[in-house]
DNA sequence: TTTTATTTGTCAATGCTTTGTCCATGATAT
DNA sequence: ATATCATGGACAAAGCATTGACAAATAAAA
């Protein structure tokens, strides 16, 4: 997973130009990359430091002060400015399943409180928003998920933790989400699609990937999508349904896709079995089997700007 | 660990704009921050003093009286006069309305980003919990709901707003709950009640009272709200309804009362039309007719306990 | 009540520094 | 050969400080 990656990648991945990358790194030694032959290589954790240190700077901080700061202290100060509760960080987290036992040990005595701690830490020692998905947040999600149709867990548990998760994925979301970017989608589920941990977790790696989301929740008419879509400007539409689609449904998406700007594609997740091409005929719509084709299809968008 | 901010930080921070805060220094010395060769660096503490001065300003008092004050006598006057009386009416009213255009007119745009910085500035400018909600939280959603009843507003923006007041007020809560505290308060909604907003609310004043809140969520069937109760040994139950309560809602009301255990009291909130005693007898359920009633039980607990 | 004085937020002009971007040139790999 | 990247120089835009001024709001005086 320890991936490198050329000015250019970083680049896209972060918002911030060639020419000022150099620059910061001519000037302060802000991300000294390592080198290989013909050009700068960007780790991980560098991006993950200009990300930060791009935060700072929209914050009202000057390049030259934060430049030379290290990491703690850039996570530091961003979360002291942002009103939240700073948490300490943690010690390394391992990838495996034991990390997630204490946010299971707080779950079952409804302790809102250590829920909450427990899952900030891992979101502060792993920090990479996409490892903090497929390692934390999908783990949690299925299991609470299949206790609970086993009938050892209550849905006041689901909501404790669901509630939690979704704070740490939305203030993700704001870390990573650009303004500025290529492309911008946005990001909902139709009438009657309640669940709203599935379309938070697609807008968090659609952030993580550099694209601009427009998070506008879930449970929400067809004609609300297609305004806030024209009001935004938005490239891609991004739905979400974790149920299987009734006719209503059926309904909304086709309302969607007649009256969304012929110019924003249409993608839709969370429903593999439904055969959307026999219901709706040739339809714009794109559909992803899981998060993964999703990843795929954002990787596309972001090389296709 | 002491971080330094220039001037335009300091300004995103305290809402208080460059100018100003030049103008404060230069005329009352009201805030001087250290000077790097060509800037301005404001401490935490003097970020901190600046937003106890805008809040001083908010209550109607000019700056020249308060520009000079120490902290420790500015707050001891906030404490005196907050929320409760003794201000001006002129200033009141500004205060409780101008200060939420920037978030209206955000929201106008579906700018997500800009919806919660101006939240997250008015939150930090506030402070008191209390506060925010009578002056921000409570105003915004009457507001949102009427220019939906007009058709003015879409439910996309009202999700916006929904989900950032949300973050802020859980983040408040963590803030103030109390864990070893003397009374727990359990707070949830019941079946098919999905606003999670008045909940919400009435979670942060139980944590701005000083009591232990354990907020499980809206949309909750009875069985798990008396799980969640027993498990957390929760001294009261506190659930909110909205919309005017079917017979359903009544039944999981019923189901609450009878398997509740004996000690935990019941309170309702939300429904001030629904005669409870009519429905089901000499009730154990406590009506609380808005969120004054709320706080003045929570004020008897505290006394109590 | 009207008039005068003071307070206070905002703006403009000027000069200095920081910082993002551009350019020209050269190197390397597909 | 075309594209990508490095390097160092150059420059224009933006940020900040300082001084001075103005207009609206507020308080004081007539």
């Amino acid at each position: 997973m320890s991936e490198f990656y050329p000015i250019a990648a970083a680049a896209h991945l972060t918002g911030i130009s060639l020419d000022t990358l150099r620059a910061w790194e001519r000037r302060y030694q802000a991300v000294v990359p390592k080198r290989a032959g013909r050009g700068r290589l960007y780790s991980e954790e560098q991006i993950q430091r200009l990300v930060l240190l791009r935060r700072a700077l929209a914050q009202g901080h000057s390049i030259g002060q934060v430049a030379t700061l290290a990491d703690r202290q850039l996570r530091h100060m961003l979360e002291k400015s942002s009103s939240f509760a700073g948490e300490k960080p943690a010690a390394r987290a391992r990838a495996s399943e034991d990390i997630l036992i204490p946010v299971w040990r707080a779950l079952e005595r409804f302790d809102t409180e250590a829920t909450h701690r427990e899952i900030n830490r891992l979101a502060v020692a792993i920090a990479l928003p996409t490892d903090f998905v497929y390692q934390v947040a999908l783990p949690l999600m299925r299991r609470v998920g299949k206790l609970w149709h086993e009938g050892k867990c209550s849905v006041a548990q689901e909501h404790i933790l669901t509630r939690h998760l979704a704070s740490v994925l939305t203030s993700f979301i704001r870390a990573y989400s650009r303004t500025n970017t290529a492309a911008r989608v946005l990001i909902a589920s139709p009438s009657n699609e309640r669940h709203e941990f599935p379309i938070l977790t697609a807008a968090m790696l659609t952030a993580a990937a550099g694209l601009g989301v427009i998070y506008v929740g879930a449970d929400l008419p067809a004609p609300d999508i297609v305004l806030a879509a024209r009001k935004t400007n938005a490239d891609v539409i991004l739905l979400g349904l974790s149920t299987p689609p009734d006719p209503n449904t059926l309904g909304e998406l086709h309302y969607v896709e007649r009256k969304a700007p012929r110019r924003t594609a249409l993608w839709l997740g969370g429903a593999p079995e439904l055969n959307l091409k026999k219901a709706t005929g040739n339809s714009r719509w794109r559909l992803l089997q899981d998060f993964s084709a999703l990843e795929r299809q954002l990787r596309a968008l972001v090389a296709r700007s």
